[in-house]
Formats: C-alpha cells, sequence, structure tokens
RNA sequence: GCCCGGGUGGCGAAAUCGGUAGACGCAAAGGACUUAAAAUCCUUCGACGCAAGUCAUGCGGGUUCGAGUCCCGCCCCGGGCACCA
C-alpha cells in the first residue's frame, strides 16, 4: 500500500495547482465555441448552508463537463449582499450591516474555495459595492426618462408602535415581529417600474425558452396571466359618476345582481361619511393582509354602501357592496358580481341575501342548477334578451359589439401581471437615484454613484436614512429619496455584469456580447417566478438600451430541487413552537424501520415530529456542510449529493448516505494504487472481454445521463465500472482493461470529485491535468455481442428468458421462443393468435 | 383558495420511445480475516409461499398484446402567490 486516502492533503494540492494554472481564469475567445455557467448567487448569510453546496456542486460539475468537453467556459461567482437579514443582525448584535455582510462574504468565500469549485474570481462582485449599484441606479435613470419608471401609491404593512414598514415575513399572525402589534394595511407613495410594458413579450418569449423546464414556463405563464375580457361601465344611481369593471365573462352580465368595491374605493369612503358601521366596517378592512394567499383564504365579508349602480345594458339598479376581497390596486378596485355563475359570489349572495339570477344553460340538457353551488360551465344564454340563445363566444362578441357601439366599453385584453414596485422603506439597499425638488418635482440624480452611507446601526424602528440630513438633505435644500430598491433589482442583472466586472465607463461592454447568453443557468425552484421573470424583463431594458444582443438571458434552466430533513418541536404554554436540530433528537422506529416517536437526547422527554421541510434557520433542521468536509473532504460532500438525489428532486438528508459516498472513493483510491489487489477474496473471475462489455455498457449510459444533467446514474454507472474492475482482478493478461477501465472512471467522475481524480490521473501517469484529457468515447468494438437474451412473455406475463444468435431472423427467434419449455407449460393447449416482437428485447405470445 | 410539482422495497433511488419493476447505494442479517474491534472482503435482502407461482410503483376506474410510464376521477405531501432571498 503506498499511501492511504487522504482527502485534506489531496484537495489543498489540487486546488493550489488550479490556483497556480489560473484553470478558471475565463478569457474572452471568439475563435473558441463559449460556455456561460452560472449558479445563482448565495445571500451571505453567514456560512454556507446545504442547499448552496447542492446548487453549487451542480453549477461546478456542468462547468467542468463543459470544460473537458472543450468549450471556452465562464463561471463566475458573487454575493447578492443587500437585504433584510444584515439589518436582523444589526439590531441583535449592534454591528453595521455592512460589517456582517462583508465578514460574511469573506468566511462563506473560503468556505467555496474549501468546495473546488472552480470560479474565476477576477470576476466577484458584491451587490453593495457601489461601482456595482451605480449602474442600476443609471438605469433606473433612464427607465424615468422613458417613462417605465412611475410613482403611485401603494399598501404596505404598517407597524404602528415601531412607526415603520414591515416585509411581509415580519408579520406573524397579523402582529409586527417585535413590537407584537397588529400590523395595519397603509398605503403610500411608491416607485413602480413598468413590466406590464413588457407582459405579451415575456409572454411569448416562453414558447422559444426550449432549454427551460416545462413546469417553470408553465408558472410563468400563469403569473403573467393573460386574459382577453370586456371592460364596461356602470352606472351610479343618482351621480354623473361611472364604475369601471373588467370581466372575462361577459356573457354572464345579464346575470349580475350586485357589484363589489374596496373597502378604500372613494365611493366606500363617501357612503362611509353617513354609516358608522361602514367605517367600522372599512377600519376592520385596513387589519389583515393583502397577499394573494390571504385573501383568497379568509372569509369573504362586506357591507352595502346604500348606494345602487345602473346595470350598462339594462340600466337596472344593483347593490353597490364594499368587499374585503376586493383590493383598490389591482385593476379598478371594482367588480361585477354574478351569484349563478361564480362560486364566490353565489356564497357571498347566499350570506348577505342577494338574489341570483341564472342567465346560463347547459347545451346539452345536462343538470344546470344553481341551488346548491353556483353552475361555473360556458353554456348557453337565457333571459338575457336581446342575447338569449347565444353561446359563449356569439355572447361575447354580441355583447362587446354592443357596449363598443354604445361608448359603454368593449374589448379588453388584460393581464395578472402588476408593475412590479420597487422601493422598500429599508436601510442596507441600493439608495433610489431620486430627487425631490423644492418645486415637489422628481427629478434622476446625475451625479453617480448615489452612495448609501455606511457603518450605520439601524434599530428597527422608523426609516434610518430619512433619520440622516446628511444623505437625505442636499445642500441646496433639495431632498434625496429615501427608499432603496428591493434587492431582486440588484439580482436582475448580476449575470451580465460579470461578463464586464471592471468596467467603469457603462453598466456593460463588448464583453457581454461575447459571453451572454448564459448557457446553464443553475438555482432553486422556488425562484421560478419571481427573480427569473424579474431578470428576463431586466435583461430586455437592457437590450433596449443597446447594452445586450440577445433576446433572452438564460438559455437552459436547471432548476435544482430542495435539502428538507425532519422537522422536530415542542409547543410551550403559548402555543409557540420550539424548534430542535434532527441532531440532536433520537429517533424510535418500528421493526419496518418506520418512524414512531422522537425524544430529546439532552433530557429523554419527547418531541414532536413537524414533517420533512425545506432545511432553514426557522425550523431549526440544517445540516452544517463544513462539519462533513472537515471530516470527508471535499470529493466526498460532492459526491454525495449528486449521487443521492438527480438534481431536480428535493434531497433527503441522510447521515449514513455521506459515509457510503467516502467509502466509493476510497475503493476507487486502492483499486487504482494497491498493487497487492489480487491478494484479496475478489479478483480474476471475471473474463476481460466481458468486462470491457460492461465498462463500455456503462460509459455509454454515462455519458448520455451526463448530457441530460442526471447525475445520480452517471456516479451509479462509475460505482458499476468500479465493482467490475474489483471482479477483474489483477495480473499480467487483465492489465490493459484494468488501465482503460480507470481512465474511464476518472475522468467520468473528474466532474464531480475533481481533487481526488486530479490526484489519480497524474499519479497513474495518465498526464499532468486531468481537465485537459480528451473525454472518453465509447468503443463500438467492446459492445459487439454474439448471442442476444430475449424475454419471452406469455399475454404480457415474462415465462422463460432465450439466447438467440445475434443476428437471428423474426422467425428464428419466435420458434426459439415457442421452444422454451416453461413458455411451451403456459401455452399449453391455447392457441397462439398474435406474436408481438420488440427486436433485441422481448417477445410476447399472445394466446386465447 | 389559485398556479406548479411529487408519491416506486426499511431508506435514497433506477427503469432513454408504452416492453424483464427495484440498476446503483444506504441500512440490516449471516460469514471470512482479526486476540478483539474498526476497516476490508464474500453472501442474502419487495411481500406472501416449501415450491410452482401469486401479489406489488398513493387510491379507484379506463385505453392496450403489454401501463411506474398514456387518459379520467380522487387522496396525501411539497414549492410559489408579488416586501424572505
Amino acid at each position: 500500500m503506498p499511501h492511504d486516502y487522504d482527502p485534506r492533503a489531496i484537495e489543498a494540492a489540487a486546488q493550489a495547482y488550479w490556483e497556480e494554472a489560473q484553470s478558471f481564469k475565463a478569457v474572452e475567445d471568439p475563435s473558441r465555441e463559449k460556455f456561460y455557467c452560472l449558479s445563482m448567487f448565495p445571500y451571505p448569510s453567514g456560512k454556507l448552508h446545504m442547499g448552496h453546496v447542492r446548487n453549487y456542486t451542480i453549477g461546478d460539475v456542468i462547468a467542468r463537463y463543459q470544460r473537458m468537453r472543450g468549450k471556452n467556459v465562464l463561471q463566475p461567482m458573487g454575493w447578492d449582499a443587500f437585504g433584510l437579514p444584515a439589518e436582523n443582525a444589526a439590531i441583535q448584535h449592534g454591528i453595521p450591516p455592512s460589517q456582517w455582510t462583508r465578514s460574511n462574504i469573506a468566511y462563506m468565500k473560503g468556505q467555496l474555495n474549501r468546495l473546488g469549485f472552480g470560479y474565476d474570481w477576477d470576476r466577484e462582485l458584491a451587490t453593495c459595492d457601489p461601482d456595482y449599484y451605480r449602474w442600476e441606479q443609471w438605469l433606473f435613470g433612464r427607465l424615468m426618462e422613458k417613462g417605465l419608471a412611475y410613482r403611485a401609491k401603494s399598501m404596505v404593512n404598517w407597524d404602528p408602535v415601531d412607526q415603520t414598514v414591515l416585509a411581509n415575513e415580519q408579520v406573524i399572525d397579523g402582529k409586527g415581529w417585535r413590537s407584537g402589534a397588529p400590523v395595519e394595511k397603509r398605503e403610500i407613495e411608491q416607485w413602480f417600474v413598468r413590466i406590464t410594458a413588457y407582459a405579451q413579450e415575456l409572454l411569448d418569449a416562453l414558447d422559444g425558452l426550449e432549454g427551460w423546464p416545462e413546469q417553470v414556463r408553465a408558472m410563468q405563464r400563469n403569473w403573467i396571466g393573460r386574459s382577453e375580457g370586456v371592460h364596461m361601465d356602470f352606472g351610479i344611481q343618482g351621480s354623473d359618476d361611472k364604475l369601471g369593471i373588467y370581466t372575462t365573462r361577459p356573457d354572464t352580465v345579464m346575470g349580475v345582481t350586485y357589484v363589489a368595491v374596496a373597502a378604500e374605493h372613494p365611493l366606500a369612503q363617501r357612503a362611509a361619511a353617513t354609516d358608522p358601521a361602514l367605517v367600522a366596517f372599512i377600519e376592520e378592512c385596513r387589519l389583515g393582509g393583502f397577499s394573494e394567499a390571504e385573501i383568497e383564504t379568509m372569509e369573504k365579508k362586506g357591507y352595502p354602501l346604500g348606494l345602487n349602480a345602473l346595470h350598462p345594458i339594462t340600466g337596472a339598479p344593483v347593490p353597490i357592496f364594499a368587499a374585503n376581497f376586493v383590493l383598490m390596486g389591482y385593476g379598478t378596485g371594482a367588480v361585477m358580481a354574478v351569484p349563478a355563475h361564480d362560486q364566490r359570489d353565489w356564497e357571498f349572495a347566499e350570506k348577505y341575501g342577494i338574489p341570483k339570477r341564472q342567465v346560463i344553460f347547459s347545451a346539452d340538457g345536462s343538470p344546470c342548477g344553481i341551488e346548491a353551488g353556483a353552475y361555473v360551465e360556458k353554456g348557453i344564454l337565457g333571459h338575457s334578451d336581446p342575447f338569449d340563445g347565444l353561446d359563449f363566444a356569439q355572447a361575447f362578441n354580441a355583447i362587446a359589439d354592443w357596449l363598443e357601439a354604445r361608448g359603454k366599453g368593449g374589448r379588453q385584453v388584460n393581464f395578472r401581471l402588476r408593475d412590479w414596485g420597487v422601493s422598500r422603506q429599508r436601510y442596507w439597499g441600493c439608495p433610489l437615484p431620486v430627487i425631490h425638488g423644492a418645486d415637489g418635482q422628481v427629478r434622476a440624480a446625475t451625479e453617480l454613484p448615489v452612495r448609501l452611507p455606511e457603518d450605520v446601526i439601524v434599530d428597527g424602528s422608523g426609516s434610518p436614512l430619512k433619520k440622516m440630513p446628511a444623505f437625505s438633505v442636499l445642500p441646496n435644500g433639495e431632498t434625496r429619496e429615501t427608499d432603496t430598491f428591493d434587492t431582486f433589482f440588484e439580482s436582475s442583472w448580476y449575470f451580465a455584469r460579470y461578463c464586464s466586472p471592471d468596467c467603469d465607463t457603462a453598466m456593460l461592454d463588448e464583453r457581454a456580447r461575447y459571453w451572454l447568453p448564459v448557457d446553464q443557468y443553475v438555482g432553486g425552484i422556488e425562484h421560478a417566478v419571481l427573480h427569473l421573470l424579474y431578470a428576463r424583463f431586466f435583461h430586455k431594458l437592457m437590450r433596449d438600451e443597446g447594452l445586450v444582443a440577445c433576446d433572452e438571458p438564460f438559455t437552459n434552466l436547471l432548476t435544482q430541487g430542495m435539502v428538507v430533513a425532519e422537522t422536530w418541536y415542542r409547543e410551550d404554554g403559548q402555543g409557540r413552537k420550539h424548534w430542535f436540530n434532527p441532531a440532536e433528537v433520537e429517533v424510535e422506529r418500528d421493526e419496518r424501520g418506520r418512524l414512531l416517536r422522537g425524544r430529546l437526547t439532552a433530557d429523554g422527554q419527547p418531541v414532536t415530529f413537524g414533517g420533512i421541510e425545506k432545511m432553514s434557520k426557522s425550523k431549526n433542521n440544517g445540516v452544517d456542510p463544513q462539519t462533513l468536509i472537515d471530516r470527508f473532504g471535499a470529493d466526498t460532500v460532492r459526491l454525495y449529493t449528486m449521487f443521492t438525489s438527480p438534481p431536480e428532486k428535493s434531497l433527503e438528508w441522510n447521515d449514513e448516505g455521506v459515509e457510503g459516498a467516502s467509502r466509493f472513493l476510497k475503493r476507487v483510491w486502492a483499486l487504482a494504487l494497491d498493487d497487492n489487489r489480487e491478494s484479496g477474496d475478489a479478483g480474476g473471475g471475471l473474463d476481460p472481454l466481458a468486462a470491457r462489455y460492461e465498462i463500455h455498457a456503462a460509459l455509454r449510459k454515462a455519458l448520455f445521463d451526463y448530457e441530460r444533467h442526471q447525475f445520480n446514474t452517471v456516479v451509479s454507472g462509475c460505482m458499476t465500472m468500479v465493482n467490475v474492475l474489483h471482479k477483474l482482478g489483477r495480473d499480467e493478461a487483465v492489465e490493459g482493461v484494468m488501465r482503460e477501465g480507470l481512465g474511464i472512471v476518472l475522468r467520468l467522475l473528474a466532474p464531480i470529485a475533481p481533487h481526488v481524480t486530479h490526484h489519480l490521473w497524474r499519479e497513474l501517469g495518465f498526464g499532468a491535468d486531468i481537465l485537459r484529457a480528451p473525454w472518453p468515447v465509447v468503443d463500438a468494438e467492446a459492445l459487439r455481442r454474439d448471442s442476444l437474451e430475449y424475454v419471452v412473455q406469455v399475454n404480457g406475463k415474462v415465462r422463460g428468458k432465450i439466447q438467440v444468435p445475434a443476428d437471428a431472423d423474426r422467425q428464428a427467434v419466435e420458434s426459439a421462443a415457442l421452444d422454451n419449455d416453461n413458455v411451451r407449460r403456459f401455452i399449453g393447449e391455447a392457441q397462439v393468435r398474435k406474436v408481438i416482437l420488440v427486436p433485441n428485447k422481448l417477445v410476447n405470445l399472445v394466446v386465447q
């Protein structure tokens, strides 16, 4: 034995080699095919978690694979450095967010290097760096000029005690996370970016994103939510005002029996002047959240305004209700209601004794009653003179025409997508480059960057930047905007800045045209809509500034599944849950291995199982990758995360599996370096030709699996090869096959476990650098067979297996099948009616 | 509530186009080596059955010579829902 596998030493040596050789420095070279591989950059929260390790291992495997295939690879890394947790840390520990963030970055960078990821660190960026954010400030100024950025009122969570705006995450059961005070909705003036101007293009381009999972494209399609409908104006009884609404079901308009408006709607506000009970209702609506999930699941409540709307077609009066499920900010703040044909309206009408008027009936006489619930199918109109007898499409057109002819409405395409609210009332973010003039006008700041003051300790109350006159008040008396950008703003264009990280004269330069679009983007499925939609939008904004040449930023997308683990908790007297790390819990299982109960190791008392969830701080179910790296080495951790699940599925953590991965690398090590292999019990049994067949068959599968990014079965294939080589033993006669097999295994494993393969490649004298080795190819000769095995089925059930010559014709295969003893037994006296033959695989005899 | 996924042995999983269900691992059991343990190596390992075989891919139907894979209807679990990132 030369020496044992010592990951620490060989990993440090391999990393020193890559550093010295500048192996991962990316240089523009138009003569070579480029490959830009990008993993979503991390928020520097403190230390890497398993989700990061998984994400960056997948990205690194793809980057190294493409490099070994000969591509000119760019794989950069950086930091999504602005965000709420830095402010929380500042509140808790009294550290400035900038200091906390920068020390986290330094630590996490060390961890990434320890894992051996092949990044070009010369392109590193942090979004909190003014040299980075000045360019998004510049772009925002351009958007203001183009009318793509505007101010409007919108709703926020307001903590009345801390006098501050809260993120949704900081609202717990309707109360402020620090103050415990009931949170109110408050409308404030905010900045928006007109993503809706690009809604149609963002939707249409999804069809061309063939390298994206269909699942993500479907989610974005639904999120954008294009609908074709009709807008129309209801009158207001006793007034000249109009109430505009939009509907995708104009065919039901003759069934409208009431109209609902938001509590903040001017009509409701006006009616409240004379109705104290309505004031109380509006007040009640101010509490509670405004997220879609909350609105759709809360109890639907309403209050009549004592005011009627006039039906646009019949002129008939219908009551107007204020309702808690209608939001002022979305659409017109008013909806028409058809209880007979909409389930939510049906329930509301039941509750408040509003009539239901059925105007749609089934075309084929199938049941369409509305006694037990709304009839929501499209059908034939009735009680809808002059539109009786029309179907949905006919009615849609007839009613739209009717409204258009009279100036009361018409066809309208609507999007569910809303404009992007980009301003946040927080400190640790990029300042909006806006100046409020003395005349009340706003303009874009021209001296960039607008620097965020650093070394500030926030305390969680009020608005930090508003409290800093040195920042907010200019010498001439004008004031700066004190809102900062949504952190999605920074993460929407970082992929492009990596191409031109040091450009100080523009947002991007010509290098971006070489590298973009990103060939492979890798990140969590939880970003399927927001981040990935904003980044596509931002890319189009940059394209329209002439900064990039392509239409879409990411050609191929891999959405990795989450890393999940068991959760355990105990409730205290107030019903609050305290979470315990799975490592602190002893689990009892039944004889089948199923989970029975858990006890805390510390006190032996029971803890409750809380399900299997995404590893998170809040559920305290994380596994620290650093412990594993220290114990097993980076290659083992990388191999384990690749082997345990395919990249897109969620990965359930299991400590014992890591041991298995480590064991496999030791096996590879011993196979490659241990000259005394034949002294073991194994070996000497396998014919070299058979071994070559197995190795090349496994290689063919592994090459296929690499292309489709199914790395878990790439590893399986390598394990199979190692098992085969192990059985081969070692003597002169098999040395050629052994060496060929080892060479294949090392190269297939190189992207996944780069350090140990780098070491063994050199040690075995294959070459100086496995990264530069030619990618293995299948030898067709090794796969040639003289005879083939066919499965024989009788009526679809396997009844036997036969060996036939590889060149046997259909007739010969059939007669061999019929000749099999067991097959004959199952056919018995019956007649063979049909024979199905799948070449090289299977014969099915259909008998009666 | 809405949109999108997922459900296969004790566990993670595999099955490229509808063609042998469970590759490759983990755990477990038995054995070899060892004074012993660890490590390593060998063997077994879906359920029932002595066996032949039967059953089995969340549940219920359907299409097909043949269904984990396609269709219809359910159940359960997870992700997202616009201020967590």
